[in-house]
DNA sequence: AATGGATCCAACCGCAGTTGC
DNA sequence: GGCAACTGCGGTTGGATCCAT
């Protein structure tokens, strides 16, 4: 047995809204909200629509506080660090930017960033091919750290200072925290994996991420790795001067790091 | 100017979770 | 506890627009 249809579709308008149906749906939201029911809300609206689709409008575009493209690199940063870390999970990634929806973060990503990733994962591919390093088959650094243990504390970085997101980390990074995982075989039409058929950064920014560090996502993958690894065995804690140089040194790239000078390496 | 492919994004669909009876 | 109604969400679609040829 099917499920109950939410409204006779016969009977509703479909398809595009006309500035009228806007203004309509507009006024008596502004003036009576949804009445905590938007199915019966389009008749007293005097809207043949269906309660589902009145919803969606006010909330994607009619709402007043709602900002349409035009997304800044900051934006795109906050986008991909928290794809990363949560997964397709769009209406947590659009509540913590300011006037942005849902369903545009989800167009954003599926249509620009995706690409992106994308040109960038192959990019550094042959990047990596020209100069024959042998990715994540460094030695292991000299600096022995002891790693925290993981809990679920408040992760705050100089980007969302007040995101509260579940994190296996604490707020003390250690060298360790900026190795590449294990390179794990990509899975079955990842449009990131690398040419031997491994899972890079990229693919982890695509389907949640399996990297220590939430806050070193999708970082040039071994490139970014081995940097931090230099940059612990020269005998630097300074997490913050890391981050900048490393900004520098792999420009335009897809990775994104808000690493919070504050912390440091132990 | 015509056309066909690419891109964008509003809107729809169906499922899962929540709520109230 | 069971059921139906409702809400919220993520995936997908299709029309409009852009752009290259």
């Amino acid at each position: 047995m099917g499920r109950t249809p939410c409204c006779d579709r016969a009977a509703v308008k479909r398809g595009p809204w006309s500035p009228e149906e806007d203004e309509a749906l507009r006024s008596y939201v502004q003036r009576h909200g949804s009445g905590g029911n938007w199915i019966a809300m389009p008749k007293k609206a005097g809207l043949k629509r269906c309660g589902k689709s009145c919803r969606l409008r006010w909330l994607n575009y009619l709402r007043p506080d709602i900002r349409h493209g035009g997304f800044t690199d900051q934006e795109d940063a906050v986008i991909i660090s928290l794809y990363t870390q949560l997964g397709s999970k769009w209406s947590l990634i659009a509540s913590q930017m300011e006037g942005r929806t849902d369903n545009d973060v989800k167009n954003y990503w599926n249509t620009k960033l995706k690409k992106r990733l994308l040109a960038a994962a192959a990019t550094d591919a042959a990047a990596a091919a020209a100069v024959s390093i042998p990715r994540r088959s460094r030695p292991p650094p000299a600096v022995a750290v002891p790693r925290p243990p993981p809990t679920t504390a408040t992760l705050t970085t100089s980007l969302f200072p007040a995101l509260a997101i579940p994190t296996v980390k604490t707020e003390t990074y250690t060298c360790d925290d900026f190795l590449a995982p294990t390179p794990a075989p990509a899975p079955a039409g990842d449009p990131f994996a690398a040419a031997d058929g491994s899972a890079t950064s990229a693919s982890a920014a695509s389907s949640a991420s399996n990297w220590s560090s939430a806050d070193t996502v999708a970082a040039g993958e071994a490139e970014a790795s081995f940097f931090l690894l230099d940059f612990c065995a020269a005998g630097s804690h300074d997490l913050g001067a890391a981050a900048g140089q490393l900004q520098q040194q792999l420009p335009g790239g897809y990775y994104y790091h808000a690493l919070d000078p504050s912390l440091s390496l132990v």
